[in-house]
DNA sequence: CGGACACTTGATACGACTCAAAGGGAGTGG
DNA sequence: CCACTCCCTTTGAGTCGTATCAAGTGTCCG
């Protein structure tokens, strides 16, 4: 376990908007979210984007670049953020002397192809409002798994970026999110979200598999 | 590699409608393709499904499920088919003895997300036509690097299937495909389709990404 | 304080869905 | 082997949802 510490105590500061790293670059190491925000994005040849996910503390990005050794897509910090380098030669090394290592990164990955899962099920199946309300609850969800308010909490991601992330436009976003808060559903102001009323959104997305997908962080 | 081959030897037999296994059986094993056609399904508590995959021979099935020791989709055969079950417990045991193996499985993985991303990027941004282009070459791509022919081949899915998997209904994937065929990019005879004019499909999903995935053989 | 950027809201257009009906094959049972 | 049935598929007409286009407002950052 000592030396497990040794691998993660490499760390690195990236600001807000800056890239952690891009679509192409070489892949040497997986990163950790210790502090901060991030979304990780896909783009097509023609310039059109496709936020894949968001990522916040516990989170653990890069596992695409491991098939090509090329990074298959970008990070980018939606925040100052902070992060652990994880060299993955070295996770390698260590994985063969330590099973459960071995084991946990096994089940890491898999739960990322699971998350994915979800996010086609929602992007295949389901409207826009419907898309919307699984986000914030996921959202929620999340940020209360870190011990942060499940039902007050601040966006750090734009109307578009949530937008490229759901499959809709950015007018649709806060169209939707207008209608929430006309109900009563939520208040919005601005980048401030309270969710007044979480059961009449999970009432929105019961039957579309919940709010497509668990958490995934490291535990590390 | 001879406790490689131990492992592989088990193969099994599925018939066209069966259920290899079904989101949450027990997981216990990865199966590899032999030969015949599978789709994966993850489907919502209301019933509406999505499917999240084709898998012809040498495509891997069931990574899904190692993350909580329970597989996380349906797959089912869509023709008589053979495959080999692969006991995860064993291959774990062998991937710390062969590190080629275990370095070989993250890849695996890791190419599954990688597709994954690409199908978000289909689902999130393309129109229908570009739905279907992009499906009917990936489709030809991984036929032809299997040695069939790349131009002409048997659909092994309906409409609804693949309506399903590009987040389309299948009235629409019928349109589509008639479109294509009147205007001469492809022939459409049942389930028989052949590539005319392939370089106007690819001009349609030109900038989409090109495919929106490679394959994910197992190579074993 | 100025300017750019992000967000909201409205009007309109278009693409895909829905509903509906008819045709054609594949598989089954007689 | 044939006839029947069921399901898959095609095609049409109309509707709905979301994208698009276009202002206008507010806010954050320099």
């Amino acid at each position: 376990m000592s030396q497990l510490d040794a691998v993660i105590r490499q760390s690195r500061r990236v600001k807000r908007g800056e890239y952690l790293f891009r679509a192409g670059d070489p892949f040497r190491a997986l990163f950790a979210v210790r502090t901060g925000f991030f979304k990780n994005c896909v783009s097509s040849h023609d310039g059109r984007e496709q936020v894949t996910g968001f990522h916040m503390s516990g989170d653990l990005m890069g596992l695409d670049g491991i098939s090509s050794n090329t990074h298959g897509c970008d990070a980018q910090a939606l925040e100052d953020s902070d992060v652990c380098e994880l060299p993955f030669a070295r996770l390698e090394l260590l994985g063969r002397d330590i099973p459960s290592l071995q084991r946990h990164f096994f089940r890491l990955m898999s739960r990322e192809i699971v998350r994915d899962q979800g996010v086609m099920l929602l992007l295949g199946n389901m409207k826009a409002e419907e898309r919307l309300a699984a986000f914030l609850l996921n959202l929620s969800q999340r940020l209360s798994a870190r011990g942060f308010a499940a039902n007050d909490f601040v966006l750090r991601m734009s109307r578009e970026e949530i937008g490229s992330f759901l499959g809709l436009k950015l007018e649709t976003v806060s169209r939707t999110l207008s209608k929430f808060q006309a109900n009563g559903w939520i208040s919005v102001d601005h980048k401030h979200i309270r969710l007044l009323q979480p059961e009449h959104l999970k009432q929105l997305v019961s039957g579309c598999a919940g709010g497509f997908a668990d958490d995934h962080s490291a535990h590390a």
